[in-house]
DNA sequence: GAGATTAATCTTGTATACACAAACAAAACT
DNA sequence: AGTTTTGTTTGTGTATACAAGATTAATCTC
């Protein structure tokens, strides 16, 4: 059905996804200017599906839109960056106890894939491909957790946060401490035992936000080469 | 009134909350075809706006669009609601807790005023009111967690949740112990044990979520009064 | 008479055109 | 010389026009 039908999504969706990638992997870094005609012509689209691409990503705060003012990617302050971690880490911690409650043996297994993954790329001493698959052990995590609206809003979160976590795993040997954790997640929810896996899974994401410090100071590096103004609220 | 329009906001952004309040309250009911072109003449505005704020709509979940389909009011299954609640639950205690430690007196006289108004329209036996000052006293928590990140998710998912919040609020008496529950959350904030606060508000949202049933069938009496169709998923 | 296929209509998705507001720059006046 | 005002330019916001897909109805065939 997918080889009959060639295009079934909005332009506009393909495009706010594409975009939202830049946004989220630094090509568009925080504080640039968004024009639309710029982004029409750069697509190879008009200024109608740009809109609409740039109009959800900012009702989902991943672009900041002031009217007669354009389309922006909102600098996100460390403060603001460590609320985000700080709901992201109750959200997963929330995922953890319902999982351990309600996963099914066959989620089990491929949960148990996952973190078997995890550890043969801790192994392998690569940090990228361990990344990756850190998000599949965490999506599976939410998945397990029998609610779809929470793994949504999991999800989504974790996809905004992904550079800044990306980055932490490299700035600090993360990788070991990290898949130390995740045993420890996992063997709580064999165990059944919800509390335990929630505040093991709340540190683990609340680890990531307070080492936060020299993240950002690494960040403000790497994603602010040329950037002599902007002395607003920082 | 249009040509003297100062409105600095976005015309689409007005409309997307009009037609929020809309589908919220019910006006259009879940399963409703939203037609672009009635919507537009409804409003007196060309299709472009009603495109916009329908997008917006659609991603933070309040309408769904399909390709070449158009846009419907997504019908919330029970299912998917008792979610909704338990995420909402998990947000309004993690608020609390945060609320407990970090409160500054003038929030904490805030809520107060908060609280004792609540007190004074449960005297007075006006659900109505209570409902809107109900609304108050958790967004008091909510900025009292400071964390602004949480406090927006948080004031966003209980709009969503308010047309059946509110239908709640009439079909049980649940006034009074409302009102119970929060003396024993403000006690508990003002003793600044977050674990407390915590557990009270979940339990407070929970209740909400789980006498639930009656709910959803005092609801589909309410809302679906003409719609001997939608035999999908019910 | 029933089912399938095709055509017509309706609605969405995209493009273009136009209008208005804001920011920047230049010139004149204090 | 500094400040203010006005004009120009750029870019957003809205409208309209056009194209493509989906649905429905009608007609034709079995």
């Amino acid at each position: 059905m997918d080889a009959l039908n060639p295009t079934p999504v909005r332009r506009s969706e393909q495009l706010g996804e594409e975009i939202e990638e830049r946004i989220v992997t630094g090509v568009y870094p925080p504080g640039m200017r968004l024009d639309e005609q710029e982004l029409a012509a750069a697509f190879g689209v008009s200024r109608t599906p740009i809109r609409e691409a740039l109009i959800q990503l900012a009702s989902i705060g991943l672009v900041d839109i002031r009217p007669r003012r354009g389309a922006t990617v909102p600098e996100m302050s460390a403060d603001r960056l460590c609320e985000m971690f700080e709901v992201m880490a109750e959200l997963e911690s929330m995922c953890g106890r319902l999982a351990a409650r309600r996963i099914l043996p066959a989620e089990l297994a491929r949960l148990r894939d996952a973190h078997q993954a995890c550890e043969e790329a801790r192994d392998a001493g690569k940090p990228d491909l361990y990344y990756q698959l850190n998000e599949v052990f965490h999506r599976r995590i939410y998945e397990a957790s029998h609610n779809g609206f929470l793994a949504e809003q999991a999800t989504a979160l974790h996809r905004r946060l992904r550079p800044y976590r990306r980055l932490q795993l490299r700035v600090r040997n993360r990788m070991q401490s990290s898949f130390s954790e995740h045993a420890g997640i996992v063997e709580a929810i064999v165990a059944g035992d919800g509390e335990q896996a929630a505040s093991l899974l709340r540190a683990h994401v609340v680890v990531q936000g307070e080492r936060f410090t020299d993240l950002v100071a690494t960040l403000r590096q790497m994603n602010a080469p040329a950037e002599p103004e902007a002395a607003t609220a920082q």
